[in-house]
This record gives C-alpha cells, structure tokens and sequence, in this order.
RNA sequence: UCCCCGAUAGCUCAAUCGGCAGAGCGGUUGACUGUUAAUCAAUAGGUUGUAGGUUCAAGUCCUACUCGGGGAGCCA
C-alpha cells in the first residue's frame, strides 16, 4: 500500500495499484448505486475524483461523508472514462476519518467572496484560490533564499526585539513585561524599553560590513493606523545589504531579484498561477510578461518632478521639489508616462531617515523605491551614509541621540566602506504576482488595526 | 486618523413613495447506472449589525456606535 499525494496521482503516467489516499471532500456527487467524491489535499490546485461503487464493503460509509469530511481512501488509479480529468481513484475501501456537518460547515462548491473567507480564516485554504496562494507564498519564500544563495549572499536572522526607539520608520510596538507601563522603563524586562523591531536594517548592515553581501527575511511589525488594502500591523521583509556596493548596483539587484522571483513562479507555480490570471485579474499575464521584458526605468526625483509638471494632468496635489511623490504621481509615472516598473531616486534630504547617503548637491540622498503599476511602491532602499562625520551630524540633526547608535556609527570609525540595500515587503510582491487586491489576502492570518483574530 | 459607501436567511443579493420579509445558491428529504459548481422534485430556514429616536406603521427616515469595502495619509 503506498499512501500517495493529489499531486503524483493526478500526474501519473501509468495505473497504480494499493494506493492510500488521504485528504477532505470538497464536493460529492451520488447516485443510486455509485458516489463520486472529489477530494483535495493541499498539494496542487486540482481535486483528485474518486469514484465508489455501492458494492464495496465500506460503502455504508459515504452517507456521512460530506463537503468537508477528511476521508481515507484506498484503491487503484485507472483511466477516467469521464471527461475534465485522466485519472480518478476507483476505490476498494471509503472511510471518514473526521466528520463535518453540512448543516454549519461554512464552505459551499460556489464562489465565496475574500471578505466573507477573512471571518473563516482558519478554513480559507480549502479553497481553490487560498490554497493557490498557499502554495505561492510557500515558493515565492524559496525562491528568495535560492535567488540569494546563488549570488552568494548569507541569511541572517536579525533580532525582532529591538531596543533602539527610533529606526527610522514608522510607530512601534512596545514589548514589557511591566504590569503598569508607566512604571519606568528601568524596571522593564531589558533594563530599558523594547520595542518590536520595524525593519532589519541597522542590523544587518553590521553583518554586510564584514560578510560583503547578506540578507534578512522575516516578520516587521508597525504600529501605524494604517487602513488600507495595502498595509499590515505584522508583515515579511526581505532586506538585503551590500558592501562596496553603490545606489546604481542597489536597483540592478533590485530588478533582478523581483525579475528572478516572477520567472520563478512562472515556471514553478504554473497551474496555481492560471487561477489568477483567469478568475481574478484578466490582465496579469500580460502584465507579469511585460515586467520581464522591461528594462526598468531609473529617473531622479528631479527628473520625475518636471516630468509631473509637464504632465498637463490636473493632480489633487500639487508637485514641486521637497514633497514627496503622491500615490497619483506614483501611477501617473508608472501607468501613463512609462507603463512599466520605474525607480526614482536621489530624493531631497529632508524627506527620508538619516541614515541615507548625502550626495554632493548637499539637497538630495541616494535614496530610491521601486514603483510599480497598479501596486505602488514595492521596494524602498538606499546607499547609506559611510561617512561618519555626514552620518552624526544627520543623526544630530533629525534630533536623535547619537548614544543609541554608538555601534552602528562604529562601522563608519573602522574600515568604513560604502554600500546600499533596500527593503522589499514580501506580501505586496505577492499581491502584484497573484493580482490579489488585499493584502489581508496573502498573507495566512491577518494582523490589522482591531483585528487579532486566530 | 480623515472622506465616501455599505451591513437583510449559512453564502450572494432583491424588497417601488415609510404599508404582508423575497430569490438564487447552500442545507434537509426523495428520485436518478459515469457525474464534473451534476440534474429533477419537494421542503425547512429571519429579533433586517448594535443601542436609541421619529411615526398609526421602520429593512426603508434621524442620531451614535461596531464591523466591512473603496479612496487619502503613513509606508513595505
């Protein structure tokens, strides 16, 4: 008996005798004397079909097994007379292994909306689209470490907890274990306060100035009210860091990274991937092809601002040097102007953290965010200041305490060199891949402003 | 946090001017010898998000709150 995968069976080449099958019914179809069951195990998108005869031992067994029963089924793969599918799995034994009522088992054969899938999102993966994602998300997190590890950078895990309180961007989550968080920090578990950590990158850097080239992936946390389809309290970020490396090598590897991950899925998450392009966004295939075929376009935030000017378009907010880019300025450069992924970059200083390089103009740091279509900003990244007297006058200047990052300046005091890095959240990668409009939506268990819930 | 929209059966939605609470799907029961979101017949299912208010009468109008969606800000 060889206990066997959706998956193999369904990719066969031969029939298969004694097979063990295991997995949940997601649909059954009976008639007088035969049942056939459908029947899904999370390996690939498609159900296995079972057919049972009336005449096996175990038939008395089916009138249980419902839409959402886990069953075990053992029998011989054959040739499917039916149409829609090669193989289906005539079965010598039927047994439930766990019973679920149909009269309150929430999911039914027809379309459910996202949000109705949110409330039950410990079931969600039963269905065709979250497993998809599943298995997306899954590959998608693979190919970020092969990606890297094939251009030799290593994997650092960097701390969740952090003491610093200003990293830089966005509000943070206190962790204490005071029973009154008035009490001074002092008393807390650390001695002083913590917080959960915001972004790897301060870290990290450490790493890349004596391992040359590195990377970070794992869960950031931000405090911020933020409701929107595009933001999570809880999300992951993969942020690599390299030395000797300068704004320009930064958004080559950016655009081969995110070039990298798509082909990957391409050929890897075929069958999941044809979902999306057929039931939620028409235009993806074509999209994600165009993204590989393009050279992405680097524009300077100068350039990018006479470009808004010159537009003729009658934006809500107006543009001008020393403001940050609007979302309708985002799509206008990304979906009108150039129809395709743009970096801008070199942004005036006043904008962005300290910690970015100053360029010579004395204006403007070698920032720079990748913007994409119809998703916005995916990657945020900069050179980061080497120089250490540039670096303790801007930390001095955005009215940080140069003591809180004593270590981090130390990096620039001993065999300083220059290098860059850049953020990239992993869920709004994968929103842009599936064409999933929520990020609620791609990532399993969803922390949102006044939602915890399982 | 701000602006706009919404919440009616398990799900997706309808309900005219304020006047008897409805459909499809799903569930249940039955029929059917190869089904494919099976089909056919019958049937059950409701404190209309919560709390107030106006009215002879509220799903419908008003107020507050909760939750959800879209947009904005913040950002990844």
């Amino acid at each position: 008996m060889y206990t066997k995968r959706a998956k193999e069976l369904i990719n066969a080449d031969t029939q298969l005798k004694d097979i063990k099958f295991l997995g949940w019914v997601r649909s059954k179809r009976d008639s007088k004397n035969f049942t056939f069951l459908e029947v899904n195990d999370g390996s690939c998108l498609k159900n296995l079909q079972v057919i049972a005869d009336e005449s096996i031992e175990t038939y008395e067994n089916m009138k249980d097994i419902n839409t959402g029963a886990s069953v075990e089924i053992t029998g011989e793969l054959v040739e499917s007379p039916g149409k829609g599918q090669k193989w289906e799995l005539k079965a010598d034994s039927v047994k439930m292994i766990g019973f679920a009522d149909p009269e309150s088992y929430p999911l039914q054969k027809k379309r459910h909306s996202d949000e109705f899938l949110r409330q039950i999102s410990h079931l969600r993966t039963r269905t065709n689209k979250f497993g998809a994602i599943s298995r997306i998300r899954s590959e998608a997190s693979f190919a970020v470490h092969q990606f890297f590890r094939e251009r030799g950078f290593l994997y650092v895990h960097t701390p969740i907890i952090t003491g610093s309180d200003c990293e830089g961007a966005g509000q943070m989550f206190r962790v204490t274990t005071l029973d009154d968080t008035k009490k001074p920090a002092a008393d807390d578990f650390f001695g002083k306060a913590a917080y959960l950590t915001v972004s790897g990158q301060l870290n990290v850097e450490n790493y890349a100035c004596s391992l040359v080239r590195v990377y970070t992936f794992g869960p950031t946390f931000r405090a911020e009210n933020s409701n929107t389809p595009r933001h999570a309290a809880e999300f992951w970020m993969i942020e690599p860091e390299v030395a000797f490396a300068d704004i320009f090598d930064n958004m080559t590897l950016a655009e081969e990274f995110v070039k990298y991950l798509i082909s990957f899925l391409l050929e890897n998450c075929r069958a999941d991937l044809e979902l999306f392009f057929n039931f939620v966004d028409k235009w993806l295939e074509e999209r994600l092809a165009h993204v590989l075929e393009s050279e992405f376009v680097r524009l300077e935030y100068r350039e990018a601002v006479k470009i808004l000017e010159q537009s003729g378009e009658n934006f809500e907010y107006p543009v001008s040097f020393g403001t940050d880019l609007q979302t309708e300025h985002e799509r206008y450069l990304t979906e009108k102007h150039f129809k395709k992924p743009v970096f801008v970059y070199n942004y005036p200083k006043t904008i962005k953290p300290f910690y970015m390089r100053q360029n010579d103009d004395g204006e403007t740091v070698a920032a720079m965010d990748l913007l994409l279509p119809h998703v916005g900003e995916l990657i945020g990244g900069s050179q980061r200041e080497e120089r250490l007297d540039v670096l303790e006058s801007a930390i001095k200047n955005m009215g940080l305490s140069i003591d809180e990052y004593w270590w981090y300046a130390e990096l620039r005091k001993y065999g300083t060199v220059p290098h860059s890095g850049f953020g990239l959240g992993f869920e709004r990668l994968l929103m842009f891949v599936t064409g999933v409009s929520n990020i609620r939506d791609v990532i399993p268990f969803a922390r949102t402003p006044k939602n915890l819930d399982f």
